[in-house]
DNA sequence: AGTAGGATAATCT
DNA sequence: GATTATCCTACTG
């Protein structure tokens, strides 16, 4: 609805939590976000994809909010994000991890049948493989219909909401800007491993709580 | 249970 | 040529 793109238009932070309990559908598998990472744009997020200004990769980034930016990382992974602000903010959500509600036995084939119920969209690749979302997502459209990929209001209401620094990056590490939903079981809970070529400082003691299971 | 290391390729300098 | 918004396996205690 436009309600949701008025949402994804506020700064990120805000668009990032507007965006927990939504459900994100590709195929005949429905997930329920449950965490998210806010980005910022050109200047304003050493961590952002489009600190440095626009690249033939992030282009989708510096358009208009609701549309998929899906990149590949690592060699081997697909990751998810949500353009958000007005156009030319370049600023983006990445979505983490969720619970599949909906076309399990897909997901769990696509994943793997010995994998758990609450693992199979537990971190941003794996959400990426439980959904089928590779690079054909990229550059659509979330919100109206067009793509392989929809995004959708939360279909109840949504519980507490914490919030920590993001997984993985290096610059802009201290920003809380992960968002999850307290206490959900499927919360990603990779600790943030030092990078590997320089040892920062203290950056040790931030490890997120998410599924204290 | 917790951690360390490797896989593997697009993107940018 | 270096870097990377990750995940899986194997190893240690």
């Amino acid at each position: 609805m436009t309600d949701l793109i008025t949402r994804l238009s506020r700064p990120a932070p805000r668009a990032a939590r507007a965006l927990l309990g939504c459900l994100v559908s590709a195929g005949r598998v429905t997930v329920r976000l449950t965490e998210v990472e806010a980005y910022g744009g050109v200047g304003a997020d050493p961590a952002s994809h489009a600190h440095r200004g626009p690249t033939p990769r992030n282009a989708i980034m510096f358009g208009p909010p609701g549309f998929a930016y899906v990149y590949f990382v690592f060699g081997m992974h697909w990751c998810l994000n949500v353009v958000v602000e007005p156009a030319g903010r370049a600023a983006a959500v990445l979505v983490r991890a969720g619970e599949v509600v909906e076309g399990v036995d897909l997901a769990r084939r696509r994943r793997g049948e010995a994998v758990a119920h609450r693992d199979l969209a537990r971190g941003p690749a794996r959400l990426t493989t439980a959904l089928g979302i590779d690079k054909a997502a990229d550059g659509t459209s979330l919100v109206d219909g067009s793509g392989p990929v929809t995004l959708a209001p939360p279909a109840g209401p949504t519980g507490a909401v914490q919030s920590g620094p993001r997984v993985g990056v290096v610059g802009g590490a201290e920003t809380p800007w992960r968002f999850w939903l307290a206490g959900d079981p499927t919360v990603s809970a990779y600790r943030p491993h030092a990078p590997r070529g320089r040892r920062g400082t203290g950056t040790t003691g931030t490890v997120p709580e998410g599924a204290p299971s």
